[in-house]
DNA sequence: AAAGTATTTGGCTATAATACCAAATAGTAG
DNA sequence: CTACTATTTGGTATTATAGCCAAATACTTT
């Protein structure tokens, strides 16, 4: 695979993560596979809008989805995932060090 | 902190990686840090492109930045990030196989 | 077959991200 | 102070993303 080619699809895999829905899925997938109607809940959303955010992050290969009746179940496809969020709090923690010694904030966009 | 505004930030800090150029500037990065005419050889995009890359990561609290003369050297400023990129190639490993098996293709967007 | 439920898809609008150019800023050297 | 270099900022056009509604699909139950 080319160089150029990797970076390309990392960083379509690392954006389908990069949503606070998203990431509240993958959360709630943590501890095994949920349907659609679940995760609605969880997330809060309207039905179609949850929908097309497990598309995204099907396409980008973090879960994986069965059918089941008229269910449909997802589950994470790749559990490592979960040990790079542990790492994003490092960040924020180490941001929240930051603040407090009066540094640049995470979220002064 | 809230759990919706922390998925927020979360979310905030991922999308701040979600980027071919930038993927590539934390790569270059894990060997120490860099000026930002060193970043941009690397990336080869336009010098303005590539400093709005670093603010991004900056903000996220991804890396620091210190002035020395006329150059500005960025670094990573939490180390752990790179241990998340291994898990990124998890995902494209395993989409690997999976093609192989005639399942659905990681780009198929 | 008809009605009902869970999920996906299509279409639209609003908002955000990206990349380039030009201009501004900050520091250095003559 | 002027010219020069590295970097950032402002402006803008283009493209991508998000969320909502309505309609379509897929299954189940009656």
């Amino acid at each position: 695979m080319l160089d150029e080619e990797m970076y390309n699809y990392k960083a379509q895999v690392i954006k389908a993560m990069a949503h606070p829905s998203r990431l509240k899925m993958i959360d709630a997938l943590s501890s095994g596979e949920l349907c659609v109607c679940k995760l609605q809940e969880i997330v809060g959303s309207d039905m179609s809008t949850v929908s097309k955010h497990l598309l995204v992050l099907r396409n980008a290969g973090i879960v994986t989805s069965r059918k089941e009746g008229l269910q449909v179940y997802y589950k994470l496809r790749v559990p490592c995932i979960l040990g790079f969020l542990n790492c994003i709090d490092e960040v924020l923690h180490e941001d929240a060090k930051c603040r407090m010694a009066v540094c640049k904030p995470v979220a002064s966009r």
